[in-house]
DNA sequence: AGAGCCGCTGAATCCTTTT
DNA sequence: CAAAAGGATTCAGCGGCTC
């Protein structure tokens, strides 16, 4: 089990406007880690690249709370903008990641691998694959001239670029037998996990109408975001679009006080009751001391 | 073995600036395919480019190589352009795309782990891998913000962007056992890869009287790029920085004709070599009728 | 009784046709 | 010709069944 932070942190999930809210609930500079997956549609078709009103008004909105959590986050604070991709608009993440280049410093890209195919033979002198196999799930898609998408972007925004990482705490165990004799001293024996995170995407199968929100991350990626940025270093974190939850369950799950919004109830609701639950044990597959 | 095109294709290697000699030997849209990786501008220390043009000056000559390569590619002609980034500009590889943004569709993006660590309970029900495991080669970075760099993205730029792929010439098994027979008929019993590639780093150690190629891709890489566009659609491939010759091996094995450019004569000299070599045996790890 | 076979369902989807 | 709607498609997951 990982060392918790506090107790019994404060959870508060506030139902409203991200825009409206914050600023009322949310003092200058007073969250250390923000951690989030915005929402691709507003209601508004901004997909098609031709519609440009719509296009540029969703790049506004984003620029609008873009804004917003630079004010809300503290100077050596830590943003995590999690962002998929659709196969027939490839380079959708990024745009969004450019707004923030205007607020923020892109300190780190990190590749969030929902699937992976593993070949045996690729794998070298390491034994721990034994045959070809995929790993994670594999979702289709009908298409001639798309490759099926099994990635999502992580993008570790700061203010300074400058930000320190406790790159250990999710930290991955040395390979070499004898790497770990010489350097387990030093870091627990495990070393820095890279920026590739393969973490399986839930397969957990609700039903059409017990399913309230469309998509969210696994508890894991955030918990992992925050242990990155430092777990004792998170006085308070945030997220302005909390939907089913997840990012409040790490929080919850690490001891951390927490903030979130949404202007959606059912979501809130949704996300209150996963909170009520008993405790998961923590998932995180990293070595620790 | 994968079966090849060609019984004995040609390969051209020819010594000078691909902006000066590509408009003298390359007609205009003759070919087929482009696979290559450019000089990244990241202050390695390369033999004769000016590894440290400005920025400006960076993105203005990727804006001219572009066109040429704009020029030469046919119009259903598939372009896979190989960049890393670098820890300290994790945006870097998105500034060379959008160059090229402006001239061709962004189809697909590719993503390519060198390395990425798979925890034995993250697997689910699959067997295949039986203890938490590193895939792949692990390189440290020493840096208290930055994350170690296991991936680089393989953008698949056309000029329509509707260049329809053969997604199953370097497909992967599948993966539900109930499944496999069912609709193994479909195709050779594999689909789609998707958009992630776990492909080791290769190991090469080239070294040339202290002036040693910093940067190269493994073989596989061009070669998965040209079988998923489709080998029999290619006439001839082209590669504008040839290095140590990755691409022009790759079209070998499979039997394309090749033409390509490096400004470096060592380079060429060592790409000659590896092609006179005894043929490797196909590494491709696709599954095959 | 566990492995194998089969039907059924769904997906921040894609593609084609129709206004 | 841009936008909307219905159709097509793929493969993992699950449950029920057989042998």
């Amino acid at each position: 089990m990982a060392r918790t932070h506090k107790a019994d942190p404060a959870c508060d999930l506030i139902h409203g406007d991200f825009l409206v809210e914050s600023p009322l609930h949310v003092a200058e500079a007073s969250v250390d880690l923000v951690v989030t997956s915005p929402p691709y549609n507003l209601g508004v078709d901004y997909n098609s690249y031709r519609d440009r009103l719509s296009r540029d008004d969703y790049i506004d909105w984003t620029d609008r709370w873009a804004a917003e959590v630079h004010r809300a986050l503290a100077d050596d604070g830590s943003l995590f903008l999690n962002v998929g991709t659709r196969p027939s608009d490839p380079a959708a993440a990024w745009d969004v990641a450019s707004v923030f280049r205007q607020h923020f410093r892109l300190q780190n890209v990190i590749h969030w691998v929902k699937s992976i195919f593993i070949a045996k033979g690729d794998v070298g002198k390491y034994p721990g694959v034994t045959r070809d196999v995929t790993v994670g799930h594999y979702k289709p898609v009908n298409s001639r001239r798309f490759v099926n998408d099994t990635h999502e972007y992580i993008f570790h925004f700061t203010k300074t670029g400058e930000v320190e990482l406790d790159r250990l705490a999710i930290g991955v165990p040395y390979q070499d037998a004898s790497n770990i004799e010489r350097w387990a001293g030093a870091g627990g024996g495990v070393h820095c996990r890279g920026n590739t995170w393969f973490i399986p995407y839930p397969t957990i199968k609700f039903r059409a109408k017990d399913r309230p929100h469309p998509a969210t991350f696994p508890v894991r990626l955030p918990e992992m975001c925050m242990r990155l940025h430092g777990v004792e270093k998170i006085s308070r974190a945030m997220d302005p679009f909390v939907g089913l939850g997840s990012s409040a369950l790490a929080a919850q799950s690490l001891g951390i006080d927490f903030i979130g919004f949404d202007i959606d109830e059912v979501y809130l609701e949704y996300a209150r009751s996963r909170l009520a639950e008993p405790r998961q044990p923590d998932l995180i597959d990293a070595a620790r001391p």
